[in-house]
DNA sequence: GTCTATAGCTTGATAGAC
DNA sequence: GTCTATCAAGCTATAGAC
């Protein structure tokens, strides 16, 4: 196999930061070729199906990350559930540089037509809710109540990433991984 | 002043329908016009700098709404904290259509360019936190203390709202309006 | 596997009749 | 104040040479 101009992981990655900025909408073919140094017809040779193939690469390619560096760590059976907690927060911060970055979900939740990467997105954030379950059930939480933090979790994630960028002010992401600590530690 | 076929009033909340869906740049002229009846043509009458200017008028619009049910309720000195919350938060879910319609704030802060939006989606969002603010300081919290709990509030409305959308479930963006209750009511 | 060239369509916006 | 007609530019996507 001959070398390729570039590697799909540095072009996903290229992709994502334009559709986490621009939504799927706003990002245009001519961008994304831009991004990556190829023309677009190059593209179509990797994504044949075009544009959605592309953003749906990006959202698995993400998806993969958040397994490795979330849900694992989340899990990871030989650490303390405080270490789990404290390394999966600090792979979230990195995940959303520190609260500069926005949510892919969220960019691919606003688009015109039947919106084909709603299942998409419904399973991420489920998998997002059963990792943070998971930690719950770490400190001794009752299912139920695990669940009901783990999706309060994952409302200030998101919400705070929606307001840090409104009011133009990271630390309130920041500020609001520092309470998800608190969150489990204080019962 | 002859009669118009299409009301300004109901022209926009048929605009914000489609941006809150859509987001701004899946929002089409075409789109734009039948939702109102008339021809693309006729809207540049109305709105001669186009689609944004639309856009604009939309936000204005929603953030008069907002002035008058939300922010005029919780202020309301004529009424009791309690009442003045209660209130205030039932114009809220009233707002986002019990979870089923997204915040038009995170519609446009996602868009291809330099965002002409960010300055009027902070202006949005401080609003927001001064109302809240407002309230805890009704419910005789210190100056810093109720703006932290407001910032949350609003942490909490967007992100319930993100969520929601996700995960198919406008319960969970009901079930955090009525925990918003408790937030300022338990201390 | 990347390229040039281009098809076919939609976009935002405008001119001018009524 | 609304319309028909139209524009130039941008869009996604494809054909075919190398």
């Amino acid at each position: 196999m001959r070398p390729q101009k570039i590697e799909e992981p540095e072009m996903l990655n290229g992709f994502a930061k334009l559709f986490r900025e621009k939504g799927y909408e706003g990002t245009s073919l001519a961008e994304l070729a831009e991004a990556t140094g190829l023309k677009k017809a190059s593209l179509y040779h990797r994504f044949p199906k075009g544009k959605e193939e592309m953003a749906k690469a990006v959202l698995l390619n993400v998806n993969n990350w958040v397994e490795e560096h979330v849900f694992n760590t989340l899990t990871n059976q030989l650490l303390t559930p405080e270490e789990r907690l404290k390394n999966g927060l600090r792979s979230i911060k990195k995940l959303y540089d520190d609260g500069n970055t926005p949510c892919l979900l969220q960019a691919f939740s606003i688009q015109s037509g039947i919106n084909v990467f709603n299942q998409l997105i419904n399973d991420s954030m489920s998998y997002w809710v059963d990792a943070f379950t998971n930690i719950g059930l770490a400190f001794d939480l009752s299912q139920s109540v695990a669940k009901e933090k783990a999706i309060q979790v994952l409302i200030d994630i998101q919400g705070s990433l929606v307001v840090s960028r409104g009011l133009n002010n990271p630390n309130i992401f920041i500020n609001t991984l520092n309470n998800i600590e608190v969150i489990y530690t204080k019962n």
